[in-house]
DNA sequence: CTCCTGACTCCAC
DNA sequence: TGTGGAGCCAGGA
């Protein structure tokens, strides 16, 4: 899909485009949506533009993880806490110390 | 232009 | 499985 991207408006919306793309009930990790946008290496990129996301935004923004495996945010806080639920909705299961259960095998990478 | 910070990763222990 | 350190890129002060 995408290539290298130089504008930053171009890198928000491949960004977009790909985290609109994972299917319901299935996760990708932050490194995996800059590769699929056509960046990269630019995983932290992709954590930034999705925390300037508005609270009212449709984009499944949830269904990115770290490559470990787990929810990028500190067990219980108020963001890890609505991720959780977001993915309980589809089925997901969430280990206390973040890590989703099941995992890779929900995974998803295009 | 330099310095600091972060919703990241990888690797070693 | 969990931690800690180094590397990385982009944005804001």
């Amino acid at each position: 899909m995408a290539r290298c991207v130089s504008d930053p408006d171009k890198r928000r919306q491949a960004i977009w485009q790909v985290v609109h793309a994972i299917p319901v009930g299935r996760v990708c990790t932050y490194g995996d949506v800059a590769l699929l946008a056509g960046l990269p290496g630019r995983a932290r990129l992709v954590g930034r533009v999705l925390s300037e996301l508005p609270p009212d935004s449709a984009l499944p923004w949830y269904r990115v993880i770290s490559a470990s495996g787990r929810i990028a945010f500190a067990p219980e806080s108020e963001a890890f806490v609505r991720q959780r639920q977001h993915l309980q909705q589809e089925s997901l299961a969430i280990a206390p110390t973040g890590r989703l259960t099941g995992w890779p095998d929900c995974r998803w990478q295009g």
